[in-house]
RNA sequence: GGCGUCGUGGCCAAGUGGCAAGGCAAGGGUCUGCAAAACCCUGAUCACGGGUUCAAAUCCCGUCGACGCCUCCA
Protein backbone atom coordinates (compact mmCIF):
# COMPACT_ATOMS: atom_id res chain seq x y z
CA UNK A 1 0.00 0.00 0.00
CA UNK A 2 1.26 2.83 -0.52
CA UNK A 3 1.58 6.28 1.68
CA UNK A 4 -1.07 9.14 1.31
CA UNK A 5 -0.28 12.77 2.38
CA UNK A 6 -2.98 15.74 2.83
CA UNK A 7 -1.26 18.40 1.00
CA UNK A 8 -2.66 21.70 2.16
CA UNK A 9 -1.60 23.16 -1.77
CA UNK A 10 -4.44 20.81 -3.59
CA UNK A 11 -6.57 20.51 -0.78
CA UNK A 12 -6.73 16.44 -1.04
CA UNK A 13 -4.59 13.48 0.26
CA UNK A 14 -2.28 12.85 -2.19
CA UNK A 15 -0.08 9.14 -2.92
CA UNK A 16 3.10 10.24 -2.11
CA UNK A 17 5.94 9.81 -4.79
CA UNK A 18 9.11 11.64 -4.28
CA UNK A 19 11.06 13.35 -6.70
CA UNK A 20 14.09 10.87 -5.97
CA UNK A 21 12.84 7.48 -5.55
CA UNK A 22 13.50 6.50 -2.17
CA UNK A 23 14.90 9.92 -0.86
CA UNK A 24 13.11 12.51 1.10
CA UNK A 25 13.71 16.50 0.99
CA UNK A 26 11.82 17.86 4.08
CA UNK A 27 12.09 21.74 4.88
CA UNK A 28 10.31 22.90 8.37
CA UNK A 29 9.79 26.47 8.78
CA UNK A 30 11.35 26.60 12.49
CA UNK A 31 11.13 29.56 15.19
CA UNK A 32 11.99 33.10 15.39
CA UNK A 33 13.83 32.73 18.05
CA UNK A 34 13.20 36.23 20.41
CA UNK A 35 11.86 34.64 23.09
CA UNK A 36 11.21 31.54 25.09
CA UNK A 37 9.37 29.00 22.76
CA UNK A 38 5.81 27.38 24.24
CA UNK A 39 4.88 23.59 23.78
CA UNK A 40 3.26 24.77 20.61
CA UNK A 41 6.52 24.88 18.79
CA UNK A 42 7.25 21.73 20.33
CA UNK A 43 4.04 20.25 19.06
CA UNK A 44 5.27 21.23 15.10
CA UNK A 45 8.71 19.73 15.70
CA UNK A 46 7.24 16.75 17.01
CA UNK A 47 5.03 16.33 14.13
CA UNK A 48 7.36 16.99 11.86
CA UNK A 49 9.58 14.44 13.39
CA UNK A 50 7.11 11.82 13.96
CA UNK A 51 6.46 11.84 10.08
CA UNK A 52 9.79 12.12 9.21
CA UNK A 53 10.73 8.59 11.59
CA UNK A 54 7.62 7.18 9.61
CA UNK A 55 9.39 8.25 6.36
CA UNK A 56 12.85 6.41 7.53
CA UNK A 57 10.83 3.54 8.80
CA UNK A 58 9.57 3.14 5.08
CA UNK A 59 12.69 2.89 3.90
CA UNK A 60 12.79 6.42 2.41
CA UNK A 61 16.71 8.74 3.24
CA UNK A 62 15.40 11.86 4.65
CA UNK A 63 17.07 15.36 4.35
CA UNK A 64 15.58 17.20 6.39
CA UNK A 65 16.61 20.79 7.27
CA UNK A 66 14.85 22.78 9.99
CA UNK A 67 15.20 27.25 10.04
CA UNK A 68 15.50 29.46 12.88
CA UNK A 69 14.53 32.71 11.94
CA UNK A 70 17.22 35.07 13.63
CA UNK A 71 16.83 38.24 12.18
CA UNK A 72 13.89 40.22 12.46
CA UNK A 73 11.73 43.20 13.96
CA UNK A 74 10.74 41.47 16.81
CA UNK A 75 14.42 40.46 17.80
CA UNK A 76 16.04 43.87 17.41
CA UNK A 77 12.73 45.16 19.35
CA UNK A 78 13.80 42.82 21.93
CA UNK A 79 17.54 42.67 22.32
CA UNK A 80 17.22 46.55 22.41
CA UNK A 81 15.31 46.06 25.22
CA UNK A 82 17.48 43.52 26.91
CA UNK A 83 20.44 45.66 25.96
CA UNK A 84 22.36 43.09 24.05
CA UNK A 85 23.14 42.62 20.52
CA UNK A 86 20.45 40.81 18.33
CA UNK A 87 22.61 38.13 17.64
CA UNK A 88 23.30 37.19 20.80
CA UNK A 89 19.65 37.11 21.78
CA UNK A 90 19.10 35.00 18.82
CA UNK A 91 22.06 32.75 19.96
CA UNK A 92 20.66 32.48 23.26
CA UNK A 93 17.08 30.78 21.84
CA UNK A 94 18.46 28.82 19.56
CA UNK A 95 20.45 26.77 22.54
CA UNK A 96 18.09 26.54 24.19
CA UNK A 97 15.85 25.28 21.45
CA UNK A 98 18.08 22.77 20.54
CA UNK A 99 18.26 21.70 24.25
CA UNK A 100 14.09 21.42 24.00
CA UNK A 101 14.52 19.43 20.78
CA UNK A 102 16.99 16.79 22.52
CA UNK A 103 14.67 16.72 25.45
CA UNK A 104 11.90 15.53 23.29
CA UNK A 105 13.87 13.27 21.77
CA UNK A 106 13.30 14.82 18.45
CA UNK A 107 15.72 13.44 15.66
CA UNK A 108 18.27 16.10 14.78
CA UNK A 109 17.77 17.63 11.49
CA UNK A 110 20.36 17.28 8.62
CA UNK A 111 21.17 20.97 8.75
CA UNK A 112 19.66 24.04 10.65
CA UNK A 113 19.95 26.84 8.60
CA UNK A 114 20.02 30.50 9.87
CA UNK A 115 18.69 33.76 8.12
CA UNK A 116 22.05 35.64 8.98
CA UNK A 117 24.24 32.65 7.48
CA UNK A 118 23.25 32.76 4.25
CA UNK A 119 22.74 36.54 3.27
CA UNK A 120 24.90 36.44 -0.06
CA UNK A 121 22.47 33.79 -1.64
CA UNK A 122 19.49 35.90 -0.16
CA UNK A 123 21.19 39.38 -2.22
CA UNK A 124 21.73 37.14 -5.09
CA UNK A 125 18.00 35.67 -5.01
CA UNK A 126 16.65 38.96 -4.34
CA UNK A 127 18.69 40.34 -7.38
CA UNK A 128 17.59 37.66 -9.64
CA UNK A 129 13.97 38.46 -8.97
CA UNK A 130 14.66 41.81 -9.87
CA UNK A 131 16.14 41.16 -13.32
CA UNK A 132 13.09 39.06 -14.03
CA UNK A 133 10.74 42.21 -13.35
CA UNK A 134 9.42 40.92 -10.21
CA UNK A 135 10.92 42.73 -7.63
CA UNK A 136 11.46 46.40 -7.01
CA UNK A 137 13.62 48.56 -4.95
CA UNK A 138 12.35 51.93 -3.16
CA UNK A 139 14.42 53.86 -0.91
CA UNK A 140 16.65 50.86 0.21
CA UNK A 141 13.87 48.44 0.80
CA UNK A 142 12.91 45.95 -1.76
CA UNK A 143 9.49 44.50 -2.86
CA UNK A 144 7.90 41.79 -4.53
CA UNK A 145 5.67 42.52 -7.21
CA UNK A 146 2.68 39.98 -6.49
CA UNK A 147 0.50 41.57 -9.96
CA UNK A 148 3.22 39.85 -11.92
CA UNK A 149 2.70 36.32 -10.17
CA UNK A 150 -0.03 34.69 -11.64
CA UNK A 151 -1.31 32.37 -9.45
CA UNK A 152 -0.44 34.29 -6.48
CA UNK A 153 -2.58 32.82 -3.47
CA UNK A 154 -2.95 29.45 -5.00
CA UNK A 155 -1.60 27.64 -1.85
CA UNK A 156 -4.17 29.59 0.57
CA UNK A 157 -6.79 29.76 -2.08
CA UNK A 158 -6.54 33.55 -1.67
CA UNK A 159 -7.47 36.25 -4.79
CA UNK A 160 -5.59 39.31 -4.73
CA UNK A 161 -8.90 41.23 -5.01
CA UNK A 162 -10.65 39.77 -1.97
CA UNK A 163 -7.47 40.46 -0.10
CA UNK A 164 -7.80 43.92 -0.60
CA UNK A 165 -11.22 44.40 0.11
CA UNK A 166 -10.61 43.04 3.61
CA UNK A 167 -6.77 44.16 3.99
CA UNK A 168 -6.88 45.46 7.77
CA UNK A 169 -3.05 46.98 7.55
CA UNK A 170 -2.31 50.22 6.63
CA UNK A 171 -0.48 50.14 3.41
CA UNK A 172 2.46 51.66 3.06
CA UNK A 173 2.03 54.09 -0.29
CA UNK A 174 5.25 53.52 -1.59
CA UNK A 175 4.40 49.84 -2.32
CA UNK A 176 2.83 48.90 -6.31
CA UNK A 177 0.05 47.03 -4.23
CA UNK A 178 -0.71 46.84 -1.14
CA UNK A 179 -0.18 42.81 -0.85
CA UNK A 180 3.52 43.94 -2.18
CA UNK A 181 5.95 42.18 0.46
CA UNK A 182 9.60 42.85 1.68
CA UNK A 183 12.13 41.21 0.14
CA UNK A 184 14.74 43.43 1.81
CA UNK A 185 14.40 46.08 4.22
CA UNK A 186 16.55 49.21 4.69
CA UNK A 187 18.22 49.18 8.68
CA UNK A 188 18.12 52.21 10.54
CA UNK A 189 20.67 53.26 13.01
CA UNK A 190 21.78 50.96 15.58
CA UNK A 191 19.88 47.59 13.36
CA UNK A 192 21.90 45.18 12.40
CA UNK A 193 22.91 45.39 8.34
CA UNK A 194 24.34 43.69 5.91
CA UNK A 195 25.62 45.41 2.65
CA UNK A 196 23.76 45.24 -0.73
CA UNK A 197 23.31 46.54 -4.31
CA UNK A 198 20.22 48.21 -2.19
CA UNK A 199 22.37 49.78 0.20
CA UNK A 200 22.66 48.41 4.09
CA UNK A 201 19.50 46.12 4.92
CA UNK A 202 18.69 43.02 5.72
CA UNK A 203 16.13 40.65 4.81
CA UNK A 204 12.38 40.00 4.84
CA UNK A 205 11.29 37.25 6.45
CA UNK A 206 9.95 34.89 3.65
CA UNK A 207 12.90 35.20 1.06
CA UNK A 208 15.62 33.64 3.93
CA UNK A 209 13.33 29.91 3.38
CA UNK A 210 13.27 30.34 0.05
CA UNK A 211 16.83 30.68 -0.23
CA UNK A 212 17.52 28.30 2.25
CA UNK A 213 15.22 25.60 1.07
CA UNK A 214 16.99 25.84 -2.39
CA UNK A 215 20.53 26.10 -0.54
CA UNK A 216 20.22 23.02 0.95
CA UNK A 217 17.93 20.94 -0.45
CA UNK A 218 18.08 22.10 -4.00
CA UNK A 219 15.28 23.92 -6.23
CA UNK A 220 12.51 21.68 -5.79
CA UNK A 221 11.48 19.89 -3.00
CA UNK A 222 9.06 17.10 -1.77
CA UNK A 223 7.87 18.06 1.48
CA UNK A 224 7.55 21.74 2.66
CA UNK A 225 6.11 22.10 6.55
CA UNK A 226 5.37 24.29 9.15
CA UNK A 227 2.12 25.43 11.28
CA UNK A 228 -1.18 26.15 9.67
CA UNK A 229 -1.01 29.71 10.42
CA UNK A 230 2.35 30.04 8.21
CA UNK A 231 0.19 29.09 4.96
CA UNK A 232 -0.58 32.91 4.57
CA UNK A 233 1.60 34.94 4.42
CA UNK A 234 4.51 32.84 4.90
CA UNK A 235 4.40 30.16 3.12
CA UNK A 236 2.42 31.80 -0.18
CA UNK A 237 4.94 33.81 -0.12
CA UNK A 238 8.02 31.48 -0.28
CA UNK A 239 5.89 30.17 -3.37
CA UNK A 240 5.95 32.86 -5.26
CA UNK A 241 9.75 34.31 -4.32
CA UNK A 242 10.72 30.30 -5.10
CA UNK A 243 8.93 29.67 -8.49
CA UNK A 244 9.36 32.96 -9.56
CA UNK A 245 13.02 32.39 -9.97
CA UNK A 246 13.15 28.54 -11.04
CA UNK A 247 10.16 28.39 -13.19
CA UNK A 248 9.16 24.96 -11.48
CA UNK A 249 6.98 24.19 -8.63
CA UNK A 250 8.42 24.66 -5.54
CA UNK A 251 7.28 21.65 -2.64
CA UNK A 252 5.39 18.65 -4.16
CA UNK A 253 3.65 18.50 -0.62
CA UNK A 254 2.44 21.34 1.93
CA UNK A 255 1.94 20.14 5.17
CA UNK A 256 0.69 21.86 8.06
CA UNK A 257 -0.09 21.19 11.31
CA UNK A 258 -2.78 22.49 13.45
CA UNK A 259 -2.85 25.03 16.51
CA UNK A 260 -2.21 24.15 20.14
CA UNK A 261 -5.00 25.35 21.98
CA UNK A 262 -5.18 26.49 25.70
CA UNK A 263 -8.79 27.73 27.15
CA UNK A 264 -10.15 27.72 23.70
CA UNK A 265 -7.65 29.68 21.68
CA UNK A 266 -4.78 29.33 19.86
CA UNK A 267 -1.55 29.44 21.84
CA UNK A 268 0.88 32.13 20.90
CA UNK A 269 2.97 34.88 21.64
CA UNK A 270 1.28 37.62 20.84
CA UNK A 271 -1.79 36.30 23.06
CA UNK A 272 0.26 36.08 25.90
CA UNK A 273 -1.87 32.48 26.43
CA UNK A 274 1.01 30.42 26.65
CA UNK A 275 2.93 27.52 28.51
CA UNK A 276 6.97 27.50 27.59
CA UNK A 277 8.63 24.20 26.79
CA UNK A 278 11.07 24.63 29.72
CA UNK A 279 7.83 24.71 32.16
CA UNK A 280 6.21 22.02 30.36
CA UNK A 281 9.66 19.70 31.41
CA UNK A 282 10.03 20.88 34.30
CA UNK A 283 6.89 19.00 35.63
CA UNK A 284 6.49 16.19 32.82
CA UNK A 285 8.98 14.06 30.79
CA UNK A 286 8.98 15.10 27.23
CA UNK A 287 7.45 11.52 25.74
CA UNK A 288 3.90 13.03 27.65
CA UNK A 289 3.79 15.43 24.91
CA UNK A 290 4.65 13.42 22.20
CA UNK A 291 1.95 10.85 23.53
CA UNK A 292 -0.56 13.83 23.43
CA UNK A 293 0.68 14.69 19.81
CA UNK A 294 0.42 10.89 18.72
CA UNK A 295 -3.45 10.54 20.24
CA UNK A 296 -4.79 13.29 17.73
CA UNK A 297 -4.25 13.93 14.19
CA UNK A 298 -1.69 16.52 13.32
CA UNK A 299 -3.54 18.87 10.78
CA UNK A 300 -6.80 19.49 13.69
CA UNK A 301 -6.30 21.61 16.60
CA UNK A 302 -4.37 20.25 19.88
CA UNK A 303 -6.20 21.25 23.31
CA UNK A 304 -3.76 21.35 25.96
CA UNK A 305 -5.47 20.82 29.27
CA UNK A 306 -4.22 19.39 33.14
CA UNK A 307 -7.04 16.21 31.80
CA UNK A 308 -5.16 15.95 28.57
CA UNK A 309 -1.63 15.56 30.49
CA UNK A 310 -2.38 13.35 32.90
CA UNK A 311 -4.59 10.84 29.94
CA UNK A 312 -1.61 11.25 28.11
CA UNK A 313 0.90 9.64 31.36
CA UNK A 314 -1.39 7.19 32.00
CA UNK A 315 -1.38 5.79 28.37
CA UNK A 316 2.41 6.15 28.08
CA UNK A 317 3.09 3.98 31.42
CA UNK A 318 0.76 1.72 29.75
CA UNK A 319 2.34 0.95 27.05
CA UNK A 320 5.73 0.83 28.82
CA UNK A 321 4.14 -1.68 31.48
CA UNK A 322 3.50 -3.89 28.48
CA UNK A 323 7.34 -4.15 27.32
CA UNK A 324 8.29 -6.20 31.53
CA UNK A 325 9.36 -9.36 31.13
CA UNK A 326 7.95 -12.67 31.03
CA UNK A 327 7.41 -14.55 34.45
CA UNK A 328 6.52 -17.43 33.28
CA UNK A 329 7.74 -20.73 31.65
CA UNK A 330 5.69 -21.18 28.42
CA UNK A 331 2.78 -20.72 26.96
CA UNK A 332 -0.17 -22.79 25.46
CA UNK A 333 -0.16 -23.33 21.24
CA UNK A 334 -3.44 -21.91 21.42
CA UNK A 335 -2.67 -19.12 23.26
CA UNK A 336 0.88 -17.97 21.55
CA UNK A 337 -1.22 -18.58 18.05
CA UNK A 338 -3.44 -15.93 19.14
CA UNK A 339 -0.21 -13.45 20.24
CA UNK A 340 0.95 -14.60 16.82
CA UNK A 341 -2.12 -13.26 14.82
CA UNK A 342 -2.25 -10.06 17.15
CA UNK A 343 1.60 -9.07 16.02
CA UNK A 344 0.66 -9.69 12.29
CA UNK A 345 -2.51 -7.54 12.72
CA UNK A 346 -0.92 -4.97 14.88
CA UNK A 347 2.09 -4.78 11.85
CA UNK A 348 -0.64 -4.24 9.21
CA UNK A 349 -2.77 -1.74 10.69
CA UNK A 350 0.08 0.07 12.16
CA UNK A 351 1.29 0.55 9.16
CA UNK A 352 -1.75 1.09 7.25
CA UNK A 353 -3.27 3.67 9.55
CA UNK A 354 0.15 5.25 9.26
CA UNK A 355 0.38 5.17 5.49
CA UNK A 356 -3.29 7.62 5.82
CA UNK A 357 -1.91 10.34 6.34
CA UNK A 358 0.03 9.87 9.55
CA UNK A 359 -2.73 8.81 11.69
CA UNK A 360 -0.86 8.18 14.56
CA UNK A 361 -4.16 8.03 16.60
CA UNK A 362 -5.82 5.23 15.04
CA UNK A 363 -2.15 3.54 14.47
CA UNK A 364 -1.88 3.88 18.23
CA UNK A 365 -4.75 2.13 18.83
CA UNK A 366 -3.36 -1.05 17.34
CA UNK A 367 -0.04 -0.71 19.83
CA UNK A 368 -2.98 -0.73 22.92
CA UNK A 369 -4.17 -3.97 21.11
CA UNK A 370 -0.55 -5.23 20.81
CA UNK A 371 -0.09 -3.98 24.43
CA UNK A 372 -3.36 -6.07 25.67
CA UNK A 373 -2.18 -9.28 23.85
CA UNK A 374 1.12 -8.91 25.54
CA UNK A 375 -0.02 -8.84 29.33
CA UNK A 376 -3.00 -11.38 28.03
CA UNK A 377 0.43 -13.80 27.68
CA UNK A 378 2.09 -12.84 30.38
CA UNK A 379 -0.86 -13.31 33.12
CA UNK A 380 -1.05 -17.25 31.30
CA UNK A 381 2.27 -18.08 32.27
CA UNK A 382 4.13 -16.82 29.30
CA UNK A 383 8.03 -17.48 28.97
CA UNK A 384 10.11 -14.55 27.84
CA UNK A 385 10.87 -16.95 24.66
CA UNK A 386 7.42 -16.62 23.95
CA UNK A 387 6.68 -12.95 25.15
CA UNK A 388 9.71 -11.30 22.55
CA UNK A 389 8.62 -11.12 19.79
CA UNK A 390 5.47 -9.39 20.73
CA UNK A 391 7.57 -6.87 22.71
CA UNK A 392 10.04 -6.35 20.21
CA UNK A 393 7.51 -5.26 17.74
CA UNK A 394 5.53 -3.21 20.52
CA UNK A 395 9.27 -1.50 21.25
CA UNK A 396 9.89 -0.87 17.28
CA UNK A 397 6.78 0.92 16.88
CA UNK A 398 7.12 3.05 19.99
CA UNK A 399 10.75 3.85 18.27
CA UNK A 400 8.89 5.20 15.36
CA UNK A 401 6.99 7.23 17.32
CA UNK A 402 9.97 8.30 19.19
CA UNK A 403 8.74 7.18 22.41
CA UNK A 404 11.20 5.71 24.30
CA UNK A 405 10.49 2.64 26.19
CA UNK A 406 11.45 3.86 29.38
CA UNK A 407 12.07 6.81 31.49
CA UNK A 408 14.69 8.67 31.42
CA UNK A 409 16.67 7.91 34.59
CA UNK A 410 16.70 10.48 37.31
CA UNK A 411 18.24 9.63 40.86
CA UNK A 412 19.85 6.53 39.02
CA UNK A 413 22.35 6.70 41.53
CA UNK A 414 19.86 5.89 44.06
CA UNK A 415 18.80 2.62 42.50
CA UNK A 416 21.29 0.37 44.46
CA UNK A 417 19.63 1.43 47.67
CA UNK A 418 15.84 1.68 46.47
CA UNK A 419 17.08 -2.32 45.44
CA UNK A 420 18.52 -2.74 48.94
CA UNK A 421 15.25 -1.46 50.76
CA UNK A 422 13.02 -3.43 48.71
CA UNK A 423 14.89 -6.83 49.72
CA UNK A 424 14.80 -5.46 53.38
CA UNK A 425 11.00 -5.03 52.98
CA UNK A 426 11.07 -8.60 50.96
CA UNK A 427 12.17 -10.03 54.83
CA UNK A 428 9.41 -7.96 56.67
CA UNK A 429 6.97 -9.66 54.20
CA UNK A 430 7.93 -13.09 54.51
CA UNK A 431 7.60 -12.36 58.35
CA UNK A 432 4.66 -11.33 57.98
CA UNK A 433 5.16 -7.89 59.51
CA UNK A 434 2.34 -6.14 57.16
CA UNK A 435 2.47 -2.82 59.49
CA UNK A 436 5.84 -2.40 59.03
CA UNK A 437 6.51 -3.34 54.96
CA UNK A 438 3.13 -1.47 53.77
CA UNK A 439 5.24 1.89 55.99
CA UNK A 440 7.97 1.40 54.05
CA UNK A 441 6.21 1.04 50.87
CA UNK A 442 4.16 4.48 51.72
CA UNK A 443 7.59 6.26 52.31
CA UNK A 444 8.99 4.86 49.22
CA UNK A 445 5.64 5.99 47.70
CA UNK A 446 6.31 9.60 48.48
CA UNK A 447 9.50 9.70 47.42
CA UNK A 448 8.31 8.72 44.06
CA UNK A 449 9.44 5.28 44.16
CA UNK A 450 6.40 2.94 43.06
CA UNK A 451 6.81 -0.83 44.85
CA UNK A 452 4.79 -3.65 43.64
CA UNK A 453 4.14 -6.68 44.97
CA UNK A 454 3.38 -10.55 43.22
CA UNK A 455 3.76 -14.34 43.94
CA UNK A 456 7.00 -13.95 42.95
CA UNK A 457 8.70 -10.86 44.87
CA UNK A 458 8.31 -7.34 44.89
CA UNK A 459 9.66 -5.24 42.03
CA UNK A 460 9.71 -1.08 41.70
CA UNK A 461 9.89 1.52 39.00
CA UNK A 462 9.86 5.48 39.48
CA UNK A 463 6.14 6.86 39.63
C1' G B 1 -16.84 40.06 4.30
C1' G B 2 -13.28 36.15 1.99
C1' C B 3 -10.54 31.36 2.58
C1' G B 4 -10.17 26.93 5.56
C1' U B 5 -10.91 23.32 9.61
C1' C B 6 -14.05 21.13 13.06
C1' G B 7 -18.56 19.42 16.26
C1' U B 8 -18.40 11.07 17.92
C1' G B 9 -19.82 8.07 25.36
C1' G B 10 -17.60 12.04 31.70
C1' C B 11 -12.52 13.45 29.14
C1' C B 12 -9.02 12.59 24.74
C1' A B 13 -9.94 10.34 20.15
C1' A B 14 -10.03 6.69 15.37
C1' G B 15 -13.45 5.71 11.77
C1' U B 16 -15.80 9.36 6.08
C1' G B 17 -21.62 4.71 2.63
C1' G B 18 -22.87 -1.49 5.38
C1' C B 19 -24.13 -3.64 12.37
C1' A B 20 -19.40 2.89 16.40
C1' A B 21 -11.25 1.25 17.21
C1' G B 22 -8.28 2.58 21.22
C1' G B 23 -6.68 5.35 25.71
C1' C B 24 -7.99 7.90 30.39
C1' A B 25 -11.71 8.16 34.15
C1' A B 26 -15.95 5.40 36.55
C1' G B 27 -18.60 0.87 38.37
C1' G B 28 -18.47 -4.64 39.10
C1' G B 29 -15.29 -9.04 39.25
C1' U B 30 -10.46 -12.23 39.27
C1' C B 31 -5.56 -12.27 41.46
C1' U B 32 -3.29 -10.27 46.20
C1' G B 33 -2.13 -10.20 53.51
C1' C B 34 -3.31 -5.20 51.73
C1' A B 35 -2.05 -1.95 47.73
C1' A B 36 -0.36 -1.51 42.76
C1' A B 37 -0.06 -3.65 38.05
C1' A B 38 -2.47 -7.03 34.94
C1' C B 39 -6.79 -9.66 33.19
C1' C B 40 -12.40 -10.16 32.51
C1' C B 41 -17.23 -7.59 32.34
C1' U B 42 -20.34 -2.83 31.93
C1' G B 43 -21.64 2.47 28.60
C1' A B 44 -22.52 6.41 22.93
C1' U B 45 -26.55 5.94 16.91
C1' C B 46 -22.11 10.10 16.14
C1' A B 47 -24.46 19.14 17.26
C1' C B 48 -29.52 19.96 15.14
C1' G B 49 -33.17 19.89 10.86
C1' G B 50 -34.16 18.25 5.99
C1' G B 51 -32.65 15.26 1.57
C1' U B 52 -30.15 11.19 -1.55
C1' U B 53 -29.71 5.70 -0.90
C1' C B 54 -31.74 -1.01 0.02
C1' A B 55 -28.23 1.13 3.65
C1' A B 56 -25.25 7.48 6.39
C1' A B 57 -21.59 9.32 11.95
C1' U B 58 -19.74 8.79 6.89
C1' C B 59 -22.70 12.01 0.61
C1' C B 60 -25.87 16.79 -0.45
C1' C B 61 -28.56 21.30 1.46
C1' G B 62 -29.67 24.33 5.62
C1' U B 63 -29.27 25.87 10.90
C1' C B 64 -26.54 26.44 15.36
C1' G B 65 -21.78 26.37 17.70
C1' A B 66 -16.25 26.31 18.09
C1' C B 67 -11.51 27.38 16.03
C1' G B 68 -7.62 29.06 12.53
C1' C B 69 -5.88 32.44 8.58
C1' C B 70 -6.74 37.17 5.92
C1' U B 71 -1.16 41.77 10.64
C1' C B 72 3.98 39.07 13.61
C1' C B 73 3.01 33.87 14.76
C1' A B 74 4.79 26.52 14.86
Amino acid sequence: MALRIYNTLTRQKETFEPLTPGQVSMYVCGPTVYDNAHVGHAMSSLVFDIIRRYLEFRGYQVRHAMNYTDVDDKIIQRANKVGIPPVQLAEKYINQYMGHLQDLNVTPATVYPRATQEIPQIVQMITSLGENGYAYAVEGDVYFRVTNDEDYGKLSGRHLEDMQAGARISVDERKEHPMDFALWKASKPGEPAWDSPWGPGRPGWHIECSVMSMHHLGEQIDIHGGGNDLIFPHHENEIAQTESVTGKPFARYWVHNGMMQLAGEKMSKSLGNLVTIEEFLSKHEGDVLRMMVLNSSYRNPLTFSEDVIVQAERALERLRLALRPATGAGLAAEAAQSLAQQIDATRQGFTEAMDDDFNTAGAMGYLFDLARAINQARDLGASAEALTPAQDLLRQFMGVFGLRTERAVEGGQAAPFIDLLVQMRRELRQQKLWALSDQLRDRLAELGVLVEDSKDGSTWRWK
